[in-house]
DNA sequence: ACCTGAACACCGTTCAAGT
DNA sequence: ACCTGAACACCGTTCAAGT
């Protein structure tokens, strides 16, 4: 609220606070609460200190959709192309999952960031593992990714009226997998030929 | 700007004509420049107005997502279900399409609106034909729906960075067909158990 | 019932000034 | 380089008052 500070003096502020700080609230209090000047007083300081570590909200939310992706792992280079597909986007749904505010934020961006391009770079080179590169790939990479995203969006926030919400909850983990089979079956198969 | 109206008088506004507005003004000047003071300035009256005929700026913003949904046709009756299936997501895919700027508002709640459940109605319906029924036609319907919002997310708003940009523009169309077809083909395959 | 006037409690961001 | 003070140009929404 009142930082007890005059022009000049440091708060010691660093941008990784800045990000720090983002996170704690969007966890805390959710996506609404996330504002500068909220996070300005959550971390001691005037609201405009805060574009001194970063160009303004949009990059902050970039960065911070972009890190919840740090925790996929990088393909394992002996296992069975498909399993490891398999792996690496169920890893995504799950980290997209952990952070659940940031979901829609992810959908309206797509996230250019590094670790959505390592991402990116790991499903590539699993496909190729299997036979499926050029044009194919990147019709493959694009409904991988897209689905993951998509259905992380609506388990954040269920909307169609299917079930009753008992079963829902036991239901949904296994639907991703579900989908994500029938997608990874069809990848395989069209290599082929048969689409 | 200056509706010339004292306090008493009527500016003949209705909630059709509000709703109007609110998609002349997302197709012309996008999401963002979406607000109940602009749209209250472009139907000449003030922007409490708006809450005579709407409840909220969020209650708005359903409806124009949900309204989008009304081009869906219903299933036609004789064609094979899988045939029928694809004509109805893929048309859904279209109507998304046709109002880029509401699909990351559609992804953000869900839409419980009638037209989302008579889509949803429509889907289960040819499901239950294709023989498809109880939890795995649930589990279905969900799959198909997000990776068609899912999708549209995606193409309107690139992100992955995967292919140069003209060829993009080429492939988008057909990829959305291709994934539905290995979804389509894993949905009817796991009717004889083959998950 | 529909509309205005006025106000409340916010936003993100910029600019000048201090050390 | 980092921070404050002050301000700009906005938001969505509510409440009382007019006819």
């Amino acid at each position: 609220m009142d930082p007890r500070r005059t022009p000049g003096q440091r708060a010691g502020l660093t941008r990784g606070a800045v990000l720090a700080g983002a996170r704690a609230l969007l966890a805390e209090r959710g996506l609404g609460a996330l504002t500068m000047r909220a996070l300005a007083e959550r971390l001691g300081v005037r609201p405009n200190t805060l574009y001194s570590h970063v160009a303004d909200k949009d990059a902050l939310l970039e960065e911070l959709v972009d890190d919840a992706l740090a925790v996929v792992p990088d393909p394992a280079g002996d296992a069975d192309w498909r399993d490891e597909l398999h792996r690496l986007m169920s890893a995504s749904h799950r980290a997209l999952l952990a952070a659940p505010e940031l979901v829609p934020v992810t959908l309206g961006r797509g996230s250019r960031g590094p670790q959505a391009q390592r991402l990116g770079r790991g499903v590539t080179e699993l496909l190729a593992r299997g036979g499926v590169t050029g044009a194919p790939a990147r019709e493959a990479l694009r409904v991988l990714v897209l689905y993951t995203i998509g259905f992380a969006a609506f388990e954040v926030r269920p909307g169609f009226p299917d079930a009753d919400p008992d079963e829902r909850r036991t239901e949904l983990g296994g639907t991703y997998d579900r989908g994500l089979q029938w997608l990874l079956a069809g990848i395989a198969g069209g290599r082929t030929g048969s689409g």
